[in-house]
Formats: structure tokens, sequence, C-alpha cells
DNA sequence: GTCTATAGGCAGATAGAC
DNA sequence: GTCTATCTGCCTATAGAC
């Protein structure tokens, strides 16, 4: 396993696409997180970067494809500032400080957070799309879940019910917070939110 | 003010459309709840009808309209819900509760809230249907506030912070629960967190 | 009010030259 | 790898008959 044919041109199992590839992903990226799935085309993409469709196509055959690999990159660079996280953080309370910013960080680039943008267009998406979206939310649940597990055996963090539910309620308010402050243009109404969020954790 | 002149067709000011015009909320008001406004189409909503899309434009002239006729209504049913649930309830955690339950009958009919959708799809939004998707969690958050506040009074409620903090933290929490909810086709998993939250304010 | 017919544009996608 | 050229289909929207 692990194969070094790509399936994509250019994208090597496991490997960040670099050169033309990872432009274009930049770029779609930017538009999905603030357009959604359905609100942009590859001619958006093309003009942008100042290429033909057909050129787009022959990294990406189709929007299916782009997409898919939108969501592979995403999640493997999430992943990987949880892994950060871990890495520099002992305090679980911390750590839920950190997560929050992550989502803080995207929002001040006026996005919506890439899965919760696609969960909006579920309906609409190819499969591959779909079981992608669900996999970042399962990671991300994962993640949270022990780091309030850890929480609760340190005594540094409080909750009801168990961590499974708890972290659901994180993920689905911290995803809202920034649905909701997008119209308002309002990042301050985000850290607000998930100051308060966290707050009810860590009394 | 308040003139009998309709702006559109068969649709008197603060009147809710009857007949066709009715019927074509009905169909796009599901299709935008479930696919998006950029996922849906004058074709989808008239083949569903029967009727040709020509038909819809003489009662919607284009797609700005029909959406801002759909927020319109979805708004005033959403705040005579509200006004219900005061005639009803008068603990302000109950109220709390039939709040959540709004969001789980939309959820229930694997619709997300109209104008969270509205909210990710902001971006592509012509101005009058942004401003009524403001308008809608504006009067939300005010409803919200006055009922903590109440709560508040009472020694029913307890929240840190500001009333209207706390109620931005309920819209988003909730918009956010169903938003994930979804792609799980799990209406357990937001009555859950819909729990969740409301317990931490009962406490 | 609803229809047929059609306009004009943009969508995603492909073939084949360079 | 990127281009030109092109295809097919769907999109929103309009004109005008019934």
């Amino acid at each position: 396993m692990g194969s070094f044919r790509p399936r994509i041109r250019g994208v090597r199992d496991g490997l960040e696409p670099t050169g033309t590839a990872a432009r274009i992903l930049d770029v779609a990226e930017r538009l999905v997180q603030s357009r959604g799935f359905n609100g942009f085309s590859y001619a958006d993409v093309a003009s942008e970067l100042g290429v033909t469709k057909a050129s787009l196509h022959y990294h990406f055959p189709g929007k299916a494809e782009l997409g898919e690999a939108l969501i592979d990159r995403y999640a493997r660079r999430f992943g990987e500032a949880l892994e950060g996280i871990d890495a520099e953080c002992a305090d679980p309370r911390q750590k839920l400080d950190r997560y929050a910013q992550l989502y803080a960080l995207v929002l001040k680039d006026q996005r919506m957070c890439l899965c919760g943008m696609l969960a909006a267009d579920y309906a609409t998406l190819p499969t591959a799309m779909r079981q992608a979206v669900v996999r970042f939310f399962d990671e991300n649940q994962a993640w949270l879940q022990k780091v309030l597990e850890e929480g609760q055996e340190q005594g540094t963090l409080h909750y009801e019910s168990s961590a499974a539910g708890e972290a659901q309620l994180i993920i689905g308010a911290l995803e809202g917070a920034m649905l909701v402050a997008r119209p308002y243009g309002d990042t301050d109404r985000f850290e607000a939110t998930a100051r308060r969020l966290l707050a009810t954790l860590s009394a």
C-alpha cells in the first residue's frame, strides 16, 4: 500500500501538492470558504491565476476531485495544527483556547471553516467529498474528547455527561459562531462567544 | 406607509402569499434549506410543481425577489412562533427549551435553518437578502436576551457576562449543532447538544 | 396566470495542437 | 503543462400568444 501512482497529477499519497496544483488549491480553498462549493467555478479560479480552465482540468479532472483534494489538504493541515498544540501545551484548558484560536484565525481571513461550509452544501456534494467532511468532524471530535478527558482527570476541566457529547457541543458552537459572525463582519463577536463557551468548562 | 400596491404579485405588505405564490415558496424554501441558495434553480421548483419557469417569473420576477420573500415569510413565522412561546410559557427555562425545539423541528425535516444556510451563502447574496438575514438573527437575539434577563431576575437562569453575549452563544451553538448534525443524519445528536447547552444555564 | 419559444450567458468538461 | 477551440447542457430571464 501507499502506491506512488498519483490519483491526481503532481499529488502523491500523503504529500501536499506543490507548484501549480498548490496554487489552484489556494485560490479554490478561499473561494469555497467564502462563497460555498456551488458559489465558485473553474473560470473564477482560472482567471484569478491567469491560466485557462483547461489547465485546471489537467491538474484536477473535475470539480469533485478538486473538492476532495481541498478537504484532504485542509484536514491534514488541521490535524498537524492539533499535533502542534499537543506538543506546545500541557494544560488542557490552554489546548482548548488554542483550538478556538484556530477557528478565529480562519474567520479573521473572512472565511468560514472549509468543512463547516461544505456541511451546508452537503446535500449537493459527491459521495467522496461527503465522507471526507464527516471524517474531518470525527477527527476533531476525537482530539477534543481526549483533551476533555485529560482535563477531567487533572481536575482542571469540568463538564456533565460525556466527553464525546461535550466535544460535539464545542465543535457545533464554534462552527455556528463562525457562521453567524460572518454576516456581521464581526470577529470580536466570535471571540467573545468562544471565551464564553470555554469559560463554562474551566469554572 | 402600508401601501396596498404589492411589490410582488399576490403579496400585500405584511400578508403571506397564498395560492400559487405560496406553493412556490414552499418548494423553494425546502430546496434552499437543504441545498443552499446556489444549489437550486427555477427549473427545480417549476418541475416539482408541474409548471413552467416562466410561470415562476410571473410571481417572483427574479431569484433575488424570491429569496427576499422566502426570508420574509420565514422570519415572520419564526417571530409568530416566539410570540406563541411567550403566550404559552411562563418559565424562562421552558421558553428556552421550546426555542431549541423550533430548531429541532426544522432538522427533523432534514433541513437547515433557512437563515443559517443563507449565512453560509452570504457572500453571494444580493444586498436586500443580506439585510434580511441579519435582521433575522437580530430579532432572535433580542427575544433570547429578554428571556435570559427575565430568568436572571427570577433567579431561574444563571450566566456570567451579558445577556446579549449569552444570546449570541445560544444562537450560534444551535445553528452550528444543526449544521454539523445534518451530515450525520442524526437528530439525536442535535437534541443532546441542545440539552447540554441549556443545562449550563439552569444549573 | 400559464403557456411556448427563445435569448444570451455561464457551467463543467474534452480534443488536440504546441 | 498550457493553450485554443469547441461541445453540451443548464442557468436566469424575457416576449408574446392564449
